[in-house]
DNA sequence: CGACTATTTGATAGGACTCAACCTCCGTGG
DNA sequence: CCACGGAGGTTGAGTCCTATCAAATAGTCG
């Protein structure tokens, strides 16, 4: 277990000492796997927690006919399934877009942590809504924007998030998703995309070398895209000044 | 407080004579809403969980310049914000689609009920899950459903959703929404929905009259949609068998 | 009945798709 | 070191699905 989680965790709630040192010493089975490979498939059984350490993934459906949609991307920190003691099976698939490093965390010792420190099932339930923010806004995306706006949108998205774990170097990050693969996430063709991207690159708004995306102008991005940071819930630290009891009554509504 | 909530909530978990009574002796405020109102907008604070007895509301996100987008339908003894504690205000407004009844539960009275109850706490984690699920199903088909199959599955969901609320009477259901608000729902325009619906009609899919919807074909309906009903688990009843040791990890695991 | 809202229809335009070919970049291996 | 192959990116042409605009019709409610 790396500092990822739990720096993503503390974007929500503090964490004490105890509770960072329990994280940190959590039995997990770390594995590297190869770009665009599946890491679970739907209907499998959910057997632990995943954990993304390095590098994108993404969950995806598929449609008896083989059209794809990418449901969302994980980045390093992200974790799939923290409502583990729910779901037996998965309802959709999760595959490596880059050479990624995950890690296992068994069911068994996510719900022991989960049971011992309830700041730590707050933090999860707080990954949880983030996600849903995402997918909401995802939908606004398909369902309303163009492609233009759509694209604009995602790489606002992905700016902001990886920023936010330091993996925005000098306006730029690595981006090794493949045209077809924006295609599945956008809902559009990858033809599509391609002439897309390049009226972008014509705009001046983003630069594309290799697998590196430099955003040139995020305002214009932004403004294209329509694009809100808040729902992200990137700084969402519950700071405000609370008594011990009400304190207690989160603690206790939590349970 | 009605029954329509503790049906749903059974369809998850199974709720003792004292959880159940402790639910129907909720405090809350009943209000009847007209068709087409906001109940609750973005950027509101959250000062209750909104549970609605009667009617059809929905969920949806505006653009800045006015293209809106539907995230969900809410159908009678559908709960919003069951994760109340955590967020502070909406990142979405809701509106009623037909004439609704609605309950208000105040913040404290659902943290009261969810801090004595861990199996209330978790039938509203699963509430979470399933509108998850159907979000998700939403984006596959904003993103690779043409307008046929967009208003198939749709069609297909509501079918399965107001069956197991006892609302569809010889294969039909009440069904107020506009084409104009499908229009939203699916990303397509309101002329175009209607005709995909003329299309549908002659196909001998459904029959419509007046705001009653007839499935005449629902075999067919779900083939054109890949419809798939899992994802709305309506049959998740945890039925298995546990221990007691199990179940007391559970109910810690949830806390 | 009248005013409004919702549905329907027709004509036209345009965004995005498909198909197919071609190019470019890399990694591999002879 | 270069030839080869494959994957991904780019281009062009043609088409289709869906949007837009505008007007007519049908429904609904007071």
């Amino acid at each position: 277990m790396t500092m990822a989680l739990i720096r993503k965790l503390e974007n929500y709630v503090l964490l004490t000492d105890i509770e960072k040192h329990s994280l940190l010493e959590a039995e997990t089975t770390v594995r590297t796997i190869d770009p665009r490979l599946d890491i679970a498939c739907e209907h499998d059984e959910i057997d632990g927690a995943i954990l993304l350490l390095e590098g994108f993934a993404c969950r995806y459906r598929l449609l008896p006919d083989g059209r794809r949609q990418i449901l969302s991307y994980m980045l390093p920190g992200d974790m799939c399934d923290p409502r583990i003691f729910l779901l037996d099976h998965r309802d959709h698939s999760i595959a490596s877009l880059s050479r990624v490093r995950i890690a296992v965390w068994p069911r068994k010792a996510v719900l022991g942590l989960t049971s011992i420190y309830p700041r730590i099932t707050r933090a999860f339930w707080w990954c949880a809504l983030a996600d849903e923010g995402i997918i909401r806004e995802w939908l606004v995306s398909l369902g309303q924007r163009t492609a233009l706006e759509r694209l604009s949108h995602l790489i606002c998205e992905l700016y902001y998030r990886l920023k936010a774990i330091d993996l925005v170097y000098a306006d730029g990050f690595d981006f090794a998703v493949t045209q077809a693969e924006l295609g599945d996430t956008l809902g559009l063709s990858a033809v599509h995309v391609n002439r897309t991207l390049q009226d972008m690159r014509r705009k001046r708004l983003v630069r594309m070398a290799g697998r590196r995306l430099t955003v040139l102008n995020l305002d214009a991005l932004a403004t294209i895209a329509m694009f809100k940071p808040d729902y992200l819930h990137l700084n969402a630290k519950e700071r405000r000044q609370t008594t011990l009891a009400e304190r207690r009554e989160q603690a206790a509504g939590t349970a």
